[in-house]
DNA sequence: TTAAAAGCTGAAGGATGCTTCATATTATGA
DNA sequence: TCATAATATGAAGCATCCTTCAGCTTTTAA
């Protein structure tokens, strides 16, 4: 099923608790290197130095850096990936708040409690610049959202948070559609039926033309 | 307010038409490579050669390799931005369904009519093999999050676009929170209750707890 | 105790690729 | 027409960095 290519395999397992040890500096290392230097500056013997090891030792788990790099992702993605099946499964047959309530604890949990790997992850792209001009775009979209909201609704400054969702919440279902295979005309079509039911509904509550559907904000931790 | 770090800033600005046809066929020969061979096999000498120019002809008008990118990034984004506010400009005292298709149609034709460049940066960081597991997780989210509603709902085959849309909503958000300064513990608390308003009410159409609300599916192109 | 296995080291090979600059070509406008 | 500015060229310098490997140290288990 996870059907590794077999450049990113790993080289060979850790037997003794030396060689264990030895991977979880390299892996912590990579995260570090990732999150103070950025991408571009991430280089074996960079992060063979940080981790105290020599670039051999790095060598001998990853049969390159590439591999290096998809281990690490593939780690956190496990990490998502569990945690979401265990909230869809503690969310099986409840009611829908309940449903709602773990999916996005679920998600936001399993991202914070490795945040600096999170921002890591995301911030790969990024390199310098890049991230600053993505954030200007954001806030640019915010505030043409927050006006068009504030057309029908004076009292928005206190909502910035959900001026901010309807920025977003539509990046994910794209990028997600436009990074697999080239997507089809019906996709598109259907992505939009659903995207506008989605905002549809949230707007309807933000704008108060629905009373405030009962369910009990579940804070967890 | 766009402040953009010198060394990305053009080198020189073109004057004559023949110089903005060389930046023309350099944007898109870059577009191009980034399609074809992927970030980490984009050189600047594979897009000098693409574009049919020579590498000094570049390095006249991007400082560097760097500089090039963010160009080509800042055009998008600034397209993006201007489809977003034309679209709440359109949507301004507008009824709420317009105001969503109008959010929803705006962002997914910007993003559409630069499939290709969207692709393109959207991979930028998913070198070969980390973006399949991604998908793959995704997959199994996906898979998770259907298990959970088919609890209560049976007919959910039809709706795989829905799910799909559950899965990738928190996306977006959760990322551009994490990408941006370190996120504090208020934002990251007033977000679980925004994306939980957000989810519920979609799972509420979904599961059919709520009558369809009225609104005119908009089918822009 | 000791041979074999596992693990570690880091200098150096080799490849790649960014960037420069001296030179050549083309366009402008007086 | 001609001087000047704009633009284009691409070989080569320079730096970076991935990766290997022969030898050394530590651990295992017989």
């Amino acid at each position: 099923m996870s059907a590794t290519p077999p450049q990113l395999k790993a080289r060979k397992l850790p037997v003794q608790a030396r060689s264990a040890h030895t991977l979880t500096v390299i892996f912590d290392a990579t995260v570090q290197v990732l999150l103070r230097d950025g991408y571009s500056r991430l280089t074996t013997t960079r992060v063979a130095e940080r981790a105290g090891v020599s670039v051999g030792s790095l060598y001998q788990y990853f049969p390159n850096k590439e591999a290096l790099l998809a281990a690490v992702m593939g780690r956190h993605l496990d990490h998502i990936g569990e945690a979401m099946e265990q909230a869809c499964i503690a969310g099986k047959g409840q009611d829908t708040a309940t449903m709602a309530a773990q999916l996005v604890d679920g998600f936001m949990d399993a991202k914070l409690d490795q945040v600096g790997l999170s921002r890591a992850l995301y911030q790969l792209p990024m390199a310098l610049g890049r991230d600053e001009q993505a954030a200007q775009t954001t806030e640019r979209c915010a505030r043409a959202i927050h006006n068009m909201l504030a057309s029908r609704k004076a009292s928005l400054e206190a909502q910035s948070m959900a001026v901010f969702v309807v920025t977003t919440c539509l990046i994910g279902p794209m990028q997600t559609l436009l990074t697999g295979h080239e997507p089809t005309p019906e996709n598109v079509a259907a992505l939009r039926v659903e995207l506008k039911q989605l905002l549809l509904g949230y707007l309807q509550q933000l704008l108060g033309e629905t009373k405030p559907q009962p369910h009990t904000v579940n804070d967890s931790q």
